[in-house]
RNA sequence: GUGGGUGUAGCUCAGUUGGUUAGAGCGCCAGGUUGUGGCCCUGGAGGUCAAGGGUUCAAUUCCCUUCACUCACCCCA
């Protein structure tokens, strides 16, 4: 085994597992497209302040930091840090760049790092596909959010799974009828585990929080639909979404309203969703929000704007256990052998023919046995071989073999190109 | 950050109650078949048994440490 390592939740991506990527990825940038969305790239880097504060104590601490333009390492200097996910740096795109008309609506899919340990579906680089609405107030904007992930998924081949929704400012105000306005956060964090823990759980962790048996008494009340006070217009925004996303095209059957569904991050001010796939467990494949205030940290100006994130690596993951991957792990759809030296010029003809109809055409490199060639392309998983040894150059014909069935036809090169255009 | 589990061939794993040349299947290479892939047959290459230290006549095996990987928790895509 060779002597070196990748740092640790890093990994290669082989052709194999790169072939699987790019058809996925397009997949999904292809309806982030349908939906209007336009692309954008950021740098992997950002500075250190503009990462800081924006996504809660647990999140700061995962960010990836980059020493001092990489020199300081004694002085452990940071002014950069790689970015934590691509909605921040939105928000500074949106901020550094007024002449940008709004409503804006952008898709990213670039990887992000965070200093987390790994697990199943959880690496410390990986891919997030985005689509944000910046400019737009709560209503539409945030339904095609939902309708995007839900198409997504869909053009995927995904069907069982539920896109949870909520809102922060509901859960702001449950705090409040609660008494624990100032424990916000810690009340959300422990709500938000009622789907694994249960009630006897979470009551058990928040008492041993300090939670009063009352307060927590008055949580399930409020959970089961007592009437909250002030939480009128989150209950009214989130039933406008719900109705929009439908109109969208959203399944009812897999949007569903769910109290207990909080999203860490700080950013969120109104609206947040998450996908979870019904029958899958390796967290959430989707997230994302409502976040009016975000710009405004960087810009001095409130810029409304709500976006979600799909989960690629989890995607993928789940993807290749549930084998809803296509088989075939090459693009190369003609394999063309060299007979020999005389009949180069016969094969040389015929790769050239095949690239300029289209068709991704390989030539063998290696000199050898006819049959090595062919098991060589047969390993790739290539369709097509094409033949041409002396016999077929004196007739002025190529061999087509199709591998999957073994069939032989011997026809001039253009007819051999015009079939494989066609499919076989 | 917390707590488990696992490290033997490229991969999945046997095995060694401490003993001389560490095995299998798959994969890889070559040949059987110098104009033909898959199936079959034959042969071959490939291991500091994760690393370092300790106990012992002897350690891949027992003990300690480190490292790596992995699962769960926290949190998250």
């Amino acid at each position: 085994m060779a002597n070196v390592f990748l740092p640790k939740g890093m990994r290669d991506l082989l052709p194999q597992q790169m072939i699987h990527r790019q058809r996925v990825i397009g997949a999904i940038q292809q309806v982030f497209t349908r939906h209007g969305f336009e692309p954008l790239e950021t740098p992997a880097m950002e500075r250190i302040e503009t990462l800081t504060g924006k996504y809660g104590d647990e999140g700061d601490k995962l960010i990836f930091k980059v020493l001092s333009r990489g020199e300081g390492g004694k002085e452990g200097l940071v002014d950069q840090a790689l970015r934590y996910d691509l909605t921040v740096p939105l928000a500074r795109v949106i901020a550094m760049n007024p002449q940008l008309s709004l409503p804006f609506k952008r898709s990213q899919i670039q990887p992000v790092w965070r200093a987390d340990r790994p697990q199943k579906g959880r690496f410390r680089e990986f891919y997030q596909c985005d689509v944000d609405v910046v400019g737009a107030p709560c209503g539409l904007a945030d339904a095609e959010c939902i309708a995007v992930v839900h198409d997504a998924l869909l053009a995927l081949g995904f069907t069982d799974f539920t896109i949870r929704l909520n809102h922060r400012a509901w859960l702001r105000a449950l705090a409040v009828a609660v008494g624990a306005a100032d424990r916000e956060v810690e009340l959300i964090v422990a709500i938000d585990k009622l789907d694994k823990a249960g009630r006897e759980g979470v009551g058990r962790d928040l008492l041993a929080r300090g939670f009063l048996p009352d307060q927590v008494q008055r949580l399930w009340a409020l959970l089961d639909g007592a009437s909250l006070p002030g939480a009128e217009q989150a209950d009214a925004e989130l039933d406008r979404v719900e109705a929009l996303a439908l109109g969208l095209g959203v399944s009812p059957a897999r949007l569903r309203r769910d109290r207990s569904l909080a999203r860490g991050l700080d950013y969120y001010t109104g609206p947040v969703f998450e996908t979870v796939l019904t029958d899958g467990a390796v967290g959430s494949v989707s997230g994302g929000g409502r976040y009016d205030g975000l710009i405004g940290m960087f810009s001095g100006r409130d810029i409304p704007a709500v976006g979600v994130s799909l989960g690629l690596e989890r995607l993928l993951v789940l993807m290749e256990e549930r084998g809803m991957l296509a088989a075939s792990t090459t693009s190369t759809q003609v394999w063309v052998t060299v007979f020999d030296e005389a009949c180069e010029p016969a094969a040389l003809q015929a790769v050239t023919a095949f690239r300029q109809a289209g068709v991704p055409a390989e030539i063998s490199l290696t000199e050898g046995k006819l049959g090595k060639q062919l098991k060589a392309a047969d390993k790739r998983g290539v369709r097509w071989v094409v033949i041409a040894g002396p016999d077929e150059v004196a007739a002025g014909q190529v061999k087509l073999r199709d591998l999957r069935d073994g069939q032989d036809l011997a026809l001039p090169l253009a007819d051999a190109v015009a079939r494989v255009v066609a499919g076989g």
